[in-house]
DNA sequence: GAAGAAATGTTGAAAAACCAACAATTAACT
DNA sequence: AGTTAATTGTTGGTTTTTCAACATTTCTTC
C-alpha cells in the first residue's frame, strides 16, 4: 500500500516533471533546472518527500542520489495524455492529435508520416 | 499586468482543470466534480482567489455566478499539450501520436482517420 | 414587502508547504 | 589518518493553502 495518489504539491510537481522529462536526476540537476530555486538543502528536503510518499525511488551514484520516479515514464505518460485529452479536448483524440499536429507537425519526417499513418489504420482496429 | 503566471495550487489547480473540462462552472458544480470536497464556502473561497490571480472570470448567471476560465480553452490546450510533449515526449510529436493513438485510436470513425491522415500531409509541409 | 431559500463574502485558525541555517556524512587526495 | 570538497540529513520558523463558521446579499414567493 505504497501507492501515488494524492495531487502533488507545486514544488513536488515541478520537481517530478523535471525528472521525468530527463529520466532521472540528482539533486543540483533538479535544482539548476527549477525556476526560481530554492537552495541545495530545501530542493533534497522536497525530494526525500517526495521519496516517502513513494514517488520517487533513488540509488546511489558515486558520492550523489539518483532520483527516478517510480511509476515509469511509459505508464505517465499514458495517464498525463488522458488527463489532460478529457480535460481540454473532451475525450476527442481526434481533437487532440489535430493539435498535435499544429504543435509540431513540420518537424515529422517522410518515414514517420508513413508509420502513423498506418498506425491510425491500425488502430482503428474494428472503428468503422 | 494581470498575467497568470505562477504555478496554481493543487486545489486552485483541481478547480482549474473542472472548469476547462466543462467549459464554465458554478461554485456548486466545481464542488461536485472534485474529489474530496470542502463545504461550498471554502470552494468559494478559492475560487475568489482564482479571480485575483487573474485565471477565472466570473458572469452572473440570475443569482449565482458562473466562473470561465480567462486564457480560452484553445490556447490552454495548446501549451498543456506542449508541456506534456516536453515533459513526457521528449519533444517527439510521433511519439506523442502514438500513445494518442493507443489510448483512444480504435474510437477513430472513417471520416476522421481519412482527416487525419491528410492534415499528417498538410502540417508535413516541407517536412521531408 | 416579509420570510425563506439560495446564493456569495469575510475572517481567522489549523494544516501543509516551503525553505534556509546548520549538522552530519562521504569520498578523494595527500 | 587528516583535510578538504561535495553531498546529504535535520530542524524549526515563515509563508501559503485550505477550510469552515458565520455574516451578508440576492432572489423568489406569498
Amino acid at each position: 500500500m505504497s501507492e501515488a495518489k494524492t495531487r502533488l504539491s507545486r514544488r513536488e510537481q515541478e520537481m517530478m516533471d523535471i525528472i521525468y522529462a530527463r529520466g532521472h536526476a540528482t539533486a543540483a540537476e533538479v535544482r539548476e533546472a527549477m525556476s526560481d530555486p530554492p537552495t541545495d538543502a530545501a530542493v533534497r528536503t522536497t525530494l526525500r518527500a517526495l521519496l516517502d510518499k513513494g514517488h520517487l525511488s533513488v540509488e546511489r551514484d558515486g558520492r550523489r542520489y539518483d532520483y527516478s520516479p517510480v511509476v515509469p515514464r511509459a505508464a505517465a505518460r499514458r495517464s498525463e495524455l488522458e488527463h489532460v485529452l478529457h480535460t481540454f479536448f473532451g475525450g476527442s483524440t481526434e481533437s487532440a492529435m489535430t493539435t498535435l499536429l499544429e504543435l509540431g507537425g513540420e518537424e515529422l519526417s517522410q518515414d514517420e508520416r508513413a508509420r502513423l499513418k498506418r498506425l491510425i489504420d491500425e488502430a482503428a482496429g474494428e472503428g468503422r
